[in-house]
DNA sequence: TATGCCGGGTT
DNA sequence: AACCCGGCATA
């Protein structure tokens, strides 16, 4: 599977590519040398010089660009930003959800009228980095000349682009400055917008999507569980909690991703949803700036309409696997850790400013009853004791400690931008997923890479689970059926977990105001 | 038993 | 207005 075709050695060098982080997601930058051998497993390293400064050394299967890999071959993880002609221009997307077996890739986007939607391509139609700036939707920043344009793996539109790895661009690397993802375009923040930057940088820091596979639990996690504090001020990026990302990634890991995680977490983050309802509630604090408060590492699981949150990584491991994977047995080694897809790592400041991305997974859409059954098998019963349990030791009992700020990265479903439209009967890998789950007749692809685990149901049949799970499903039609049997006005629970549900009873302080007085919710709105 | 939150206090 | 909480409806 490895590309590791070497194309003239010389010419490498300067390469513009981009390069897997260890947050999973793939940034721009170039190679800046390459080193024969050194792994003989591997092949060659290639430290590559990453547009926003961080440097990295990889291997050619962590490269995606000309004589590397393609975008094809990689999974590309929630969150990855790249580049795609949307109406004769490049705009730059997020990656929401990558069917490998398919090839297709659902993609968020902000339109340039502010809205976002979610498109789908191929793989072959998108790029990691960005050909040209388009002109009108890119003003301010003068970044990285890009110029640079080799497409990885793309034809697309112009075809005239011939694939010449040109070499590199000018002037490389801007200085890390607020918001150096800046090539996003429409992006509403301005430098003064102090208070958004920090949001930003918060979000950055709490973004860091990598998730150690930490083997067993127990041991690794307390490291990881304490406050420390960032750098703070605004604009600090380079702040970096602790996360010590991926083992396996690189070894000196002194800083958090590279720009574009910002740029990621910008847009979604303040763009639409969050903000929108929220607002309301969390408002009234976040005119004061502080970020230099601590900041805690805590799990959130990103399984469609879940994210709960969890103070250890084995609580968090343990909750995927056993409510989401099905229960595959934790035993020991050997297992794919697929659970590590599911959660992510996010940084909880102390100040109760923020939003959450937490609506976009659980305010969903007026979707798809398609949606539902899963929801509520994933919500369904034993959640939360399974859990619980390991909020033991080292994670501090949280009782009157506070953070609330949190941002979660890698949300895997379409729940991403909550409001609006997207209804795109989308399919993504945890949806099919839970349907296979229970019901393997079920429409849907099969998981894409993703791992065949077995997982085994345990009494009921997956038809009888489906059934139950449909017919419970609150939305859909209600209304239609017994006119009169109907009661009068049961109010049927909102089907939205709220602060209590999602962040537990253990992290109270991140529950939204008027969760903690006891009153409707005004995160999770219905 | 747990969650969501109304209604009605207190501060 | 912010904050707290008894207690009920719902799941
Ligand atoms: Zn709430």
């Amino acid at each position: 599977m490895f590309t590791n075709r070497r194309l003239a050695k010389r010419s490498i060098i300067g390469t513009k590519i981009s390069a897997l982080w260890q947050d999973g997601r793939y940034y721009p930058g170039s190679i800046q040398n390459y080193t024969a051998e050194e792994s003989m497993v591997f092949g060659p390293s290639y430290a590559i010089q990453f547009d926003d400064g961080h440097r990295k050394e990889v291997r050619a299967n962590e490269i995606i660009g000309p004589g590397f890999q393609t975008l094809s071959s990689v999974k590309l993880k929630y969150g990855q930003k790249l580049y795609l002609t949307l109406n004769g221009r490049e705009v730059p997307g997020i990656v929401i959800d990558h069917d490998r077996e398919h090839d297709v890739v659902i993609i968020n986007v902000r339109m340039s009228n502010g809205g976002e939607s979610e498109i789908e391509r191929k793989t072959d139609e998108l790029r990691l980095i960005e050909s040209r700036k388009s002109a009108r939707l890119v003003d301010q920043d003068t970044d990285y000349s890009k110029l640079a344009d080799l497409a990885l793996n793309t034809n697309e539109n112009k075809r005239s682009r011939t694939v010449s790895h040109v070499i590199d661009v000018p002037s490389k690397l801007r200085h890390r400055g607020p918001n150096i993802e800046g090539e996003d375009q429409n992006n509403s923040q301005t430098d003064d917008d102090v208070e958004m930057d920090e949001n930003i940088a918060a979000m950055v820091l709490t973004s860091l999507s990598c998730s150690p596979v930490s083997p067993h639990f127990h041991g690794s996690l307390t490291e990881k569980c304490h406050l420390l504090s960032s750098s703070a001020n605004s604009s600090g990026f380079h702040s970096e909690p602790r996360s010590d990302p991926s083992p396996p990634l690189s070894s000196h890991l002194s800083e958090s991703c590279p720009t574009t995680t910002g740029m990621f977490f910008g847009p979604l983050g303040k763009d639409e949803g969050i903000n929108a309802d929220d607002d309301m509630e969390n408002s009234p604090e976040p005119k004061r700036k502080r970020s230099l408060g601590m900041t805690r590492t805590m799990f959130q699981c990103t399984w469609k309409g879940c994210g709960k949150v969890h103070n250890t990584e084995s609580a968090i491991e343990k909750h995927v696997r056993t409510n989401h994977l099905g229960g595959k047995d934790s035993d020991s080694d050997m297992s794919d850790h697929e659970e590590e897809f599911y959660y992510t790592e996010i940084e909880v400041n102390v100040d109760n400013v923020t939003k959450t991305f937490s609506d976009m997974f659980t305010s969903s859409p007026p979707d798809h009853n398609y949606m539902d059954p899963v929801q509520y098998i994933t919500d369904h019963d034993y959640q939360r004791k399974v859990d619980i349990p390991e909020t033991k030791p080292e994670t501090i009992d949280m009782k009157e400690h506070s953070y609330s700020h949190m941002y979660a990265s890698s949300v895997p479903s379409g729940g991403v931008f909550p409001h609006q439209e997207l209804t795109a009967p989308i399919s993504m890998p945890q949806m099919k997923r839970s349907l296979s789950w229970q019901n393997s007749a079920v429409n849907l692809s099969p998981v894409s890479s993703a791992v065949s685990s077995p997982i085994r149901m345990t009494k009921l049949s997956p038809q009888d689970r489906l059934q139950q799970h449909q017919a419970q499903s609150p939305k859909s039609h209600m209304f239609g059926q017994s006119p009169k049997s109907a009661a009068l006005h049961k109010k049927p629970r909102s089907e939205v977990r709220k602060c209590r549900k999602v962040y537990g009873m253990e992290n109270r302080e991140m529950w939204c105001t008027q969760c903690k007085w006891k009153k409707a919710c005004s995160r999770f709105t219905d």
